[in-house]
DNA sequence: TATTGTTATACTCTATAACTATA
DNA sequence: TATAGTTATAGAGTATAACAATA
């Protein structure tokens, strides 16, 4: 095992890295700008706007955004400062901590947002057809379910070596 | 203008942005673990690596992985520090520096390589067909293209507004 | 005047480890 | 014993602004 990539293999790996980077770096600057968030807080915002109750516990909220828990903590603990979110004890897990976007954090997603969904078209979705547009999103789609079945690297820090 | 994104763009730009987010990850822990080098310095002893005559200036090797200039030469610092590259004078512009990598920085690199490539397979390559691959390619460098003929957004902080 | 690169500084982000509390 | 979350602390990354030198 472990032989090496296909040359495209390794092509279409560095676009994806380097595209991806430049949007990132786009877009967390409209966040800045628009909204006086990073893109992590704008991202545990969006999450939360788009969740059932509008309301997640923690460890849920955190899944492909932060990579801690003591990251997501203070995270929180800045959004929460900020009149974002608030926090408050689950009622199905004493454990657990519920939280709960306000109206303020609703309003300021939307005040980011239409400035955001601009930066996303003119940078990614300007270049690319219809068709392109769907074989981006299955092919991301999938790659991100992958991704989600994968056992969390964070918790499984090799440990066999044989 | 600045017309909502239809929901399958608003998908396939989550999808994309946390699929990538995960692997960043990855790749960086996997990174740090293998050859004790941030993922930005890795990427651009990869650079130097693949250059015509393994040398780039400061400029030229920025492209896409540092967003400011001292943040490079911060980067650049460090790698230098290390015996990774070397700094000197360009002969075809003296206001340039010249980086080269050094044998030592290629040997690094080398450590690094297999590793990296079987993160990257196992987290983005295994679930995809060869013609999801070649879908992938092709739009992702069709992006990165595009993304690169972009006005540098860091050079352009909105000016007009009307 | 514009561009290349460096320096100094300040700030944000992230991660590690130790700890509390509940399942 | 394992999981959810917090705290404190330390380290790395990044950006801004002022600067020097060359085009």
């Amino acid at each position: 095992m472990a032989e090496a990539l296909e040359p495209e293999q390794l092509d279409t790996y560095f676009a994806l890295m380097e595209s991806v980077s430049v949007l990132h770096h786009a877009v967390e600057q409209q966040v800045r700008s628009a909204g006086e968030l990073s893109y992590v807080q704008f991202q545990l915002l969006a999450r939360l706007a788009d969740a059932p109750d509008r309301q997640l516990t923690m460890t849920a909220l955190a899944d492909g955004v932060v990579y801690s828990r003591s990251g997501l903590t203070h995270q929180a603990g800045l959004l929460e400062k900020a009149g974002l979110i608030t926090r408050g004890p689950s009622p199905d897990d004493q454990r657990a901590t519920l939280v709960t976007i306000t109206q303020a954090g609703l309003d300021r997603v939307a005040t980011i947002l239409p400035g955001h969904i601009e930066v996303v078209r003119d940078l990614l979705f300007d270049p690319l057809s219809t068709k392109d547009l769907a074989a981006l999103g299955d092919v991301m789609t999938r790659v991100r379910d992958h991704m989600r079945a994968q056992p969390p690297r964070s918790a499984a820090p090799r440990k066999r070596r044989t």
